[in-house]
DNA sequence: CTGAAAGCGCTAACAG
DNA sequence: CTGTTAGCGCTTTCAG
């Protein structure tokens, strides 16, 4: 803690409290010699404003949340890079919290953000997350919700999202144009509503083109690795397996390549691959890996900027917010360049 | 902002402000009877506490800040991670600053941390960072500091490092014994210390087998992809080419494996590539990339055990804790398997 | 065991 | 243009 205060900045300029603190604001009711002079002495005390006291007076913390299942993640920390970005110009403070898809810890953490913390909230919802009390209840409260990437559709709040369904229906007519025939599609979790709609996309694409989808190729993986290289060898190994994989989740990717070489099955030629992916090593694996892009950064700065807006201007209607920014299929090596 | 403040609550319950204060933390001069009755109605009212006030009477934040460079980068994702994970279970909540690796930038938003906002700062400096006034005004300020990786040996703070030397000199041990003559080494700062002792482990491995260091292999990058595109690959086209390359930054290896496709320089066989890195996706590239890879996770666990154990504890020197976690060489197919 | 009251550092309404 | 003052919501003596 700071030894000095703004009541011993007044003392040393011999002004009231009152008036440093508006030279320290620039008001305008203040005459520029003064404002000089408490610039002056403040910077050389090194004065620094208490935020908190600040913050408790005004009611409102410059603080956001950032509320994340996970952040080892190339999707979530380019997000986080573009919300932050947009924090720092503005002059917030982000506080990042990490939920591990765990609906329990997701609730406990926005709870604590009733009582003024934080005067918004950026969030992607945990794999677990269905009811919503605990989203609504800071909405209600005036702390505006803004959703990026896993929003929840019935909830009323703003919800910066890319096309999922478009995306998960490019990505299959793309394997289906490469000759694919049975593709199998991963994800880990139902409750996703982007994986739902990604998987719409995949649905609806194949039977577009009278192609069927066998249940046993609908591989709802986890969040434990030791039981996803179970389940995905299961899948690998079939005897009627896939000639196709589509994977709506970025970590899966790694087992999927490593059981393919421990089963000698060449990507492209005996399976071809394609990943919902932000990995910056895409283009250097081997084979380079067809991804479906999503504009991480563009959406935390979408999202950091439809939320500070619904922070500041008052007759907003951010829920009313819904922006959707395009994925981008990004071809390479693994469906066949 | 909730509606319902203590004072409202203590009404509710005829006790006084006091009492309920008390009460809400479980002190021993309460009776259980009344501490019940306190904790039902609360929980009835969904009272939250106010935290700020709460700061500014106690003098205390219970909050840190994270600063680094940046977070889209694997090493520095699970870093953060790792200090999140402790920071939770300790009850701390996490402000996140990104300093895009400018020191005006850090000194910018260190400087606000003198005031309380923060008990503490886990920072990883920038690569322009080798003044240390705005580190000292903290740890002077009563608010600890504790390096993590980017260290700063000169300033008195806790340090959780990992063996940057050792790992320099044994990674190019193994390019020698993989039959390298002449190594390139890569790094985008000459003043980050990590670089400086990777590279003297790298100079003084080359030095120990009486092998030669070309200054022309010593090679500078920046934070530019394009200028780094460039000059990797004016290395690359050398008629007196290296035969081997240790990358002690992460992002260069793709820029790198690029290059070399263009060039139709073969991985191991006409250069052996070796990474300083924390790629999940390390041994899916094309060849799998051998790598000393950092205890990234760990590095934040610990960095943040230390940090709220200086909070906490009285009589702590923290300043003298000086951690090293060892790194890992992992062996793959870029040096030959 | 409970209550009263001072005050953390700052802001903003109001008075001069 | 500058000063005075009443809190923001909470914690913590100290008194009973």
């Amino acid at each position: 803690m700071p030894e000095i205060n703004i009541r011993a900045l007044a003392k040393e300029l011999n002004l009231s409290i009152g008036t440093v603190s508006k030279a320290l604001k620039d008001s305008y009711e203040i005459s520029a010699e003064t404002k000089r002079r408490v610039l002056e002495v403040a910077k050389k005390l090194h004065y620094a404003p208490n935020p908190y006291a600040s913050s408790l007076r005004r009611k409102k913390s410059n603080t956001i949340a950032v509320v994340v299942p996970e952040v080892a993640d190339s999707y979530f920390s380019q997000a986080i890079k573009g919300i932050e970005e947009i924090a720092q110009l503005k002059g917030y403070h982000v506080l990042v919290y990490l939920t591990y898809e765990s609906y329990a810890r997701e609730k406990q953490i926005l709870d604590e953000f009733t009582n003024g913390r934080v005067d918004g909230l950026l969030i992607s919802v945990s794999s677990e997350t269905c009811s919503t009390g605990h989203i609504e209840a800071l909405n209600s409260n005036k702390v505006p919700v803004v959703f990026f990437d896993r929003a929840i559709d019935e909830t009323d709040a703003a919800k910066i999202t890319t096309n999922d369904y478009d995306s998960g229906y490019e990505a299959t007519r793309h394997l289906i144009e490469r000759g694919c025939r049975k593709i199998a599609y991963l994800s880990i979790s139902n409750l996703l509503v982007i994986n739902t709609k990604r998987m719409m996309g995949f649905r609806n694409a194949m039977t577009d083109s009278k192609l069927h989808v066998d249940d046993n190729n609908i591989v709802n993986c986890s969040n434990d690795d030791n039981e996803n290289n179970r389940i995905l060898t299961e899948v690998l190994k079939q005897k009627n397996r896939a000639d196709g994989i589509i994977s709506s989740v970025e970590k899966l990717i790694t087992p999927v390549y490593t059981i393919c070489k421990q089963l000698k099955l060449q990507i492209p030629a005996d399976l071809k691959v394609l990943c919902f992916s932000n990995l910056s090593t895409a283009h250097i694996l081997n084979p380079s890996l067809t991804t479906i892009t999503q504009p991480a950064f563009d959406m935390g700065k979408m999202a950091a900027t439809v939320l500070f807006k619904a922070v500041e201007k008052r007759n907003y209607n951010w829920q009313d917010e819904n922006l959707v920014i395009p994925s981008k299929l990004y071809i390479r090596d693994s469906t066949g360049g």
